[in-house]
RNA sequence: GGGCGUGUAGCUCAGUUGGUUAGAGCGCGUCGCUGAUAACGACGAGGUCCCAGAUUCGAGUUCUGGCACGCCCA
């Protein structure tokens, strides 16, 4: 279609004050006609006869579009490629990508954490840095498995080894990239800048052979052990419940909570009172707990006169419960009760092991079991104060054990009794009770213990227990499983001082919650007894249980008799599609066999186990490079990383992995291990000091991302209506509330990403991320929010450059004038032209612009250097308001002027062109495709003189020699005062349209007025009065307070400050300042002595005085003269017309160059004179043929103050 | 229960080493501009800086103790 250009061309006649007519105007204007797409194809209007460089952008781009077209123009002309190859010799910034599980769909969470991924690898490659961005996947883990059960419909281990493990594991291999196409979508969307073609993955053979030869590392080193861990377990089905999957299955339910007596071995007739609400762990009772510092009370039981041990504090609850007396006959503390031996609760391991002793490691000998000892999370919350401690099934009580191992030489320690069967029934270790279900023996043993006379009391309990999220009516218990740990706590103070070193951001986190967790660092349960991970690569002799780790497939095959390779050979033969990696994994990998070195005859089998897939993540900084393997340099050189981010919920995760990983077999701890084990031969040395953190230097921690949305009532029984917007809320029926909190699948309270890409676009969203807020901060995902951030800065941005291609457009302003350009149109380059003048020479706002654009780079600059990005951003927001607020609006009269060839407007279009073109480098990591549509307007001229892209660009330095901080004062000052004149203005009511004669401006001091007298013009104009005095001297309009300073005053004057500022306060202010500008300094007499201050010791203050139409400032008060003249007033009355007439034009759909016809109905004589008065200047402004008192027969009526006003559009012209 | 964090305008958030008028954006109100125009600008109202104590000449900021919310771990 064709319509006329609606960045229209000026109106030829319309003379402007103060510089008259501009008739010459006319001949410079092209009336284009251009053509523009259907709206949304895309922001431009495409000029069809327009010669100018610059073309007139849509008024409202829509920036979803202009995103796509930039997205194909970096395909086009690989950009991300080239932005590398420009750097290929530069120093690295090296970034390391947390792999995200590609099984999952991508949500919101996921842009930020890759937005902030983006944005500091751009940065720093502007800023001339190397900076590789190589893209992982996470792909083994239970969460694999769990979603390829759910599509088979199947859920318990048996029913996996049902279906077969050969098949199940390639299922989860395909599933594992389900979602890989919306994961490239977003990444590419967002404009995440990666190399997603050679991204790791970690059940690749190359990354899984890397995590071989470190785990082979630590096995050697004796770091790698097998243990027990507490579980949760599903005894039905026979396997242990992650953390997650418990959570899920808590219900409430009453069980016995019991009192049970255990007389001490030595004083018979007394009796520990302990306590336990699951007495099925009665049998496999090793110790009592107490704590230390408690104190315990013996009783003395009325009824049945035994001496009962208790802590003194639950006495009387006791007393209660058993409904009679218990006198306290002594006191005692729990430090004298640990080392007490006690009869356990059931006979069956006291008379079978005997009641044995064993040497302590630190001398002498101690009972191995049944004994009070010492623990601090004992408490008096319930109970009796003494805890019953079965380590078989609490891990609390496991880590006692551990501990109380520790005490014992080798050999001498105590095992672990455990007289319940992997299937939750009692075993031959409790014969009486063999075979039954723990859970339906509860009964069964509390009748026991009456009978025995051991049963103290009993009680329900209710509380929350977790069952199978599987099967509902079985409850989980706590169940010690085999397990291989890594011996992490060895290197917990490596770890810590590793940690210390960090770039935390925020810095909390160093010392708070990851410190925390590393302080309380337990061993890393690694082995996982599942199917779908990387196989623990340790085989064992099938004779003497010896072992030996493998760190590699080739390691593996040229073991001797080795056999079983055949079962991969026959599945690949089989189906040639199965991807080689494959033959690393259960159950191939489980095949091979080979001779034992230990013992000839033996073979040598792999465990069963696979490992933890967080190891996997944190072996990325080698594994992504298959090293030791292969690819020594690339591992050399980008090792440590300069900068990582994930959210806080990686801190037990993605950072403890690496952290813990690297400090293991890198650098200092790479020498630490057990006595007897052979040296780490293959870690390569690094120097101990110098070479922590590793493996990141710097991380950024995002906070979690919350949701908004608006939420109705919901009457009962209804479903909740979940709204996304205000506006949608605002339309529908009934009341909605807003809501905030975590985002949620099943109530869909947030919008896709992709929705909010087509709607707003990435920049939107980017913005919104980097510029609200503090990243570690949670961050709402809202639809408003991120819509908010098109008017607040991209559309700002978009207007000003708008602004720019109208006037060159039309002034033909051609930056090619510069013959000598660089290709990325550095400032120096474009000096080159002839009307390019040094900014020294420019006028003050040009100057001023410039120093705020550099004062912006040392603030990006360095904002950007600390991870900083939020102040950054900031600082950048600041630069576009200065420049399209106060620089673009103050300058319109120059590119408006009538000489297109005066060196003043080639200033303001050099000035505004360059600032432009800064703005666009310094804005591309942050907003990419804005940043690059800009660039590509901005540098047209030049075709292929100037690079395709921004991104290739360098980072503008900043040049302090352009930063002026005087002149940036002055103009906040000045900006200042023309607020403070605003002000005064609106509160006596005298709206700026009518002409002041006078303001007179009173500043505390005349460092200021030369500067402010010879820029008095733009104050007159932004004011409307005819002049402007600037004074110190206040005379009647202001009272002087003078205030110390006390920032200054406070530690030379210390207690006396308030006497200071009272008698500062209470003195006549005009004459201290006077005496303050004749002498130098004032003095005071304070009870002390004298004091002398000087003008930087105190603060002089200005208020205006009542009566005026003035308004105060920091440091300036403004005061109008209100009086109005006839003369003024009848300007004011012209002006008013003018505003009438031109709604008037609008209304009328008048183009720009319509003429029109006008005429006023007024009695009034003073508006009539005004009229007169005026007449060419209203003719002028509204391109009026005819102006004349009366009425206009074929126009449309309005009413206008003092009278009617006619508007007709002349025809035929 | 433990750890960590957060609490500042109606909303979302800034606030550097303690310094005496606590800021921004949005929203709201008033006004302006009408040659950046489905834009834009100005001005204004709006605060017990969660509470209580302490340190200090001075606390939004430091310390102690609460309260509320969130996250992580038990």
């Amino acid at each position: 279609m064709l319509r006329r250009v609606p960045t229209r061309p000026r109106s030829p006649e319309k003379p402007r004050q103060p510089d008259g007519g501009r008739g010459n105007v006319l001949q410079r204007i092209k009336l284009c006609v251009v053509l523009t797409f259907p709206s949304h194809s895309s922001g431009y209007h495409v000029s069809a006869n327009s010669t100018a460089a610059f073309r007139a952008p849509a008024a409202s781009p829509h920036f979803p579009t202009l995103e796509e077209q930039v997205l194909a123009f970096w395909d086009q002309h690989s950009i991300y490629e080239q932005s590398l190859a420009r750097r290929a010799n530069a120093p690295t910034f090296v970034f390391y990508e947390g792999p995200p599980t590609a099984n999952g769909m991508p949500h919101p969470g996921h842009c930020l954490t890759r937005a902030i991924k983006d944005v500091f690898p751009r940065y720093k490659t502007m800023r001339g840095y190397r900076c590789e961005r190589k893209a992982g996947w996470d792909t083994h883990g239970l969460p694999v498995e769990v979603e390829v059960g759910k599509e088979l419909g199947i859920h318990s281990k048996e029913e996996i080894e049902a279906y077969g493990v050969e098949p199940f594991i390639q299922k989860c291999q395909s599933s594992v990239w389900r979602y890989m196409q919306e994961w490239q979508t977003l990444t590419r969307r967002l404009g995440f800048w990666v190399n997603l073609e050679e991204a790791y993955v970690t059940y690749h053979q190359s990354y899984v052979e890397s995590v071989w030869w470190s785990l082979k590392n630590l096995f050697d080193r004796g770091l790698l052990y097998q243990g027990h861990k507490i579980v949760w377990w599903w005894a039905q089905g026979g396997t242990a419940l992650s953390a997650g999957e418990v959570g899920q299955g808590y219900r409430e339910v009453a069980d016995p909570s019991v009192y049970v007596l255990f007389p001490l071995v030595d004083q018979p007739e007394r009796s520990l009172v302990v306590w336990t609400t699951t007495p099925w762990t009665l049998p496999s009772n090793m110790y009592a707990a107490v704590k230390p510092d408690l104190e315990y009370a013996v009783v003395k039981d009325s009824e049945t006169g035994q001496e009962l041990v208790l802590a003194a504090a639950l006495v009387e609850s006791l007393a209660g419960k058993l409904k009679r007396e218990l006198t306290v006959i002594e006191t005692i503390s729990g430090e004298s009760l640990v080392g007490q031996r006690y009869q356990p609760p059931f006979d069956d391991y006291h008379s079978r092991l005997n009641d044995p002793t064993g040497e302590l490691v630190a001398g002498g000998e101690e009972s191995l079991y049944w004994r009070v000892v010492a623990a601090d999370f004992v408490t008096t919350d319930s109970g009796s104060g003494l805890v019953h401690l079965a380590p078989a099934f609490g891990e609390i009580d496991y880590e006692v054990l551990v501990t109380e191992r520790t005490r014992f030489v080798d050999g001498q320690r105590p095992e672990l009794l455990c007289a319940v069967g992997p299937n939750g029934k009692f075993t031959d270790e409790f014969a009486s009770m063999k075979g039954v279900w723990v859970k339906e023996a509860d009964k069964t043993l509390t009748r026991t213990l009456r009978e025995s006379g051991r049963l103290l009391h009993l009680e329900q309990y209710l509380h929350d227990y977790p069952f199978c999220w599987r099967a509902d009516d079985d409850p989980l218990i706590q169940y010690p499983r085999e397990s291989w740990f890594i011996r992490t706590t060895k290197f917990r103070d490596l770890m810590l001082k590793n940690n210390s070193k960090i770039g935390w951001q925020p810095e909390h986190i160093r010392d708070g919650r990851f410190g925390n967790f590393l302080e309380s660092n337990v061993d890393w349960a690694l082995s996982r007894e599942r199917y779908w991970g990387t196989p623990l690569p340790i085989w064992v002799c099938q004779s003497t249980g010896r072992m030996e780790a493998i760190e590699s497939y080739e390691e593996l095959l040229a073991k001797p008799g080795v056999d079983g390779t055949q079962v991969w050979d026959n599945a690949k033969a089989a189906n040639p599609e199965l991807p080689d990696d494959l033959r690393v994994h259960k159950p191939y990998i489980d095949s091979v066999t080979y001779d034992s070195p230990f013992e000839s005859g033996a073979r040598m089998q792999r465990v069963s186990e696979v490992i933890d897939c967080w190891y996997d993540s944190g072996a990325m900084p080698f594994a992504q490079w298959g090293w030791p393997h292969q690819n020594d340099a690339q591992f050399q050189e980008q090792f440590p990383a300069d900068f990582i981010s994930e959210a806080i919920d990686q801190t037990r995760g993605w950072f403890y992995s690496q952290l813990a990983i690297s400090t293991m077999l890198f650098g200092e701890g790479a020498s630490i291990r057990e006595a007897g084990t052979k040296a780490n031969e293959l870690a390569p040395s690094r120097d101990s000091e110098s070479d922590y953190p590793h493996p990141f230097r710097n991380c950024i921690v995002l906070g979690l991302m919350l949701s908004q949305w608006y939420e109705s009532a919901g009457k009962e029984g209804q479903a909740k209506t979940v709204l996304l917007s205000e506006a949608e809320a605002d339309q529908a029926e009934g009341k909605f509330t807003k809501k905030t909190g975590k985002m949620s699948k099943s109530l869909r309270n947030y919008r896709s990403p992709s929705e909010i890409f087509d709607k707003y676009g990435a920049d939107a969203m980017r913005w919104y991320f980097f510029a609200n807020q503090a990243p570690w901060n949670s961050i709402i995902y809202a639809d408003q929010a991120i819509r908010d951030s098109i008017p607040e800065f991209l559309l700002r941005l978009w207007n000003t450059y708008s602004f720019f291609s109208i006037y060159a457009e039309i002034d033909g302003f051609d930056p090619t004038s510069a013959t000598d350009v660089d290709e990325q149109l550095s400032p120096a380059s474009l000096a080159s032209a002839p009307t390019y003048r040094p900014i020294s020479e420019r006028s003050e706002i040009d100057r001023w612009i410039h120093s705020e654009l550099h004062r912006t780079l040392a603030t990006v600059i360095n904002r950007m250097d600390a991870f900083d990005n939020y102040n950054a951003c900031q600082a950048i927001t600041n630069l576009l308001d200065g420049l399209s607020n106060w620089y673009v609006r103050r300058s319109r009269d120059r590119f408006w002027a009538p000489d297109s060839d005066s060196p003043d407007k080639h200033d303001a279009y050099w000035t505004l062109y360059e600032v432009m073109l800064e703005l666009t480098k310094v804005i591309a990591p942050f907003v990419p495709f804005l940043a690059d549509t800009l660039w590509q307007e901005l540098t047209a001229p030049f075709g292929d003189k100037a690079l395709k892209s921004v991104h290739l660009c360098d980072f503008p330095k900043p040049d302090a020699t352009r930063v002026d901080q005087k002149l940036s004062d002055s103009m906040r000052l000045l900006r200042e005062i023309a607020s403070m004149g605003r002000s005064a203005r609106a509160d006596a009511k005298l709206k700026v349209r009518l002409p002041l004669s006078k303001v007179e401006v009173i500043l505390t001091d005349d460092s200021a007025i030369d500067w402010l007298q010879s820029h008095d013009a733009l104050v007159r104009e932004e004011l409307n009065v005819k002049a402007v005095d600037y004074t110190t001297d206040g005379g009647d309009y202001v009272q002087y307070t003078i205030v110390p300073n006390f920032k200054r005053l406070g530690p030379k004057v210390g207690k006396n400050i308030p006497v200071v500022k009272k008698m500062l306060g209470e003195a006549d202010g005009n004459q201290l300042l006077t005496q303050l500008q004749t002498a130098g300094f004032v003095e005071l007499e304070l009870p002390s002595g004298p004091l002398k201050l000087d003008g930087e010791d105190i603060e002089v203050r200005l208020q205006a005085r009542e009566g005026w139409a003035a308004a105060q400032g920091s440091g300036c008060v403004v005061v109008l003269n209100t009086e109005v003249t006839p003369e003024l007033r009848r300007e004011g009355l012209a002006k008013d017309l003018i505003r009438g007439i031109q709604s008037q034009r609008k209304e009328l759909d008048c183009q720009y160059t319509d003429r029109i016809q006008v005429a006023i109905e007024t009695s009034d004589a003073e508006l009539q004179s005004a009229i007169e008065e005026h007449r060419t200047m209203i003719c002028g402004e509204t391109l009026a043929d005819e102006l004349v008192i009366g009425t206009l027969a074929n126009a449309q009526q309005v009413a206008i103050e003092g009278g009617e006003l006619y508007v007709a559009k002349v025809s035929g012209k």
